[in-house]
DNA sequence: AAAACGGGGGC
DNA sequence: GCCCCAGTTTT
């Protein structure tokens, strides 16, 4: 009854949930790898400037890598995140014949890919049941006493205990809106929101 | 389990 | 000037 609750009323404040304009696999994938430890207001700019040069992933397979740099010049760690989206296009031109594979243990085997980041391609490209955990699901999770956890990779198989599977995509999107603007990781705007009378408050 | 990677933005 | 950020890799 309480997690419907909070995701009844997640849905409610974030109607559209997390806007992705492209929903493009290999869009997701190296658009999602640039998010990485960097805000959104510095990673959306820079994967457009970038697709802009290099939209496909021949292109992006056959950059230059000073290039490639200087376009993502904002972004955090940006230098090794150059390699290693190059590197990524490589792979998927020529291991999976230009294809973003659409499994878990393959999207691990590129570099610079986790388990936030493959579930992220899974869910919003292929349209998987799959949690993506970051840092806001991490932390609301544990906050609002969804599930009592130490580590992400815990989070995600404990939220898929207690959430409803078809609201498992969304999950990410919709608490990292929430984590933003609302139950931020510091000071988190308690006062309003519109969990104040189920939530712990366990701050 | 902890360190390292890192520039940008908020305060 | 200090702290934090749509994680992943390496030690």
């Amino acid at each position: 009854m309480y997690v419907e609750q909070v995701f009844s009323r997640l849905k409610e404040l974030y109607p559209n949930g997390y806007f992705h304009a492209n929903r493009d696999p290999f869009y997701l994938l190296i658009s999602t790898v640039l998010s990485q430890r960097t805000r959104d207001e510095v990673t959306i700019p820079a994967t457009q400037d970038l697709f802009e040069v290099f939209g496909t992933v021949q292109e992006l397979a056959g950059a230059d890598v000073d290039e490639v740099r200087e376009l993502i010049r904002n972004v955090g760690f940006y230098r090794v995140k150059s390699h290693r989206i190059i590197d990524i296009s490589r792979m998927i031109l020529q291991d999976y014949g230009g294809v973003v594979p659409n499994s878990i243990d393959e999207l691990l085997k590129l570099p610079g890919v986790g388990r936030k980041t493959a579930n992220c391609v899974l869910g919003y490209g292929y349209e998987q049941d799959v949690i993506a955990v970051d840092t806001h699901v991490h932390r609301i999770s544990n906050r609002m006493g969804l599930v009592d956890t130490s580590e992400p990779d815990e989070t995600e198989k404990e939220l898929e205990k207690v959430v409803s599977k078809q609201d498992w995509k969304d999950i990410n999107g919709l608490m990292v809106l929430f984590g933003q603007n609302v139950c931020r990781p510091v000071s988190p705007k308690c006062g309003g929101c519109i969990m104040n009378d189920i939530c712990p408050k366990i701050i």
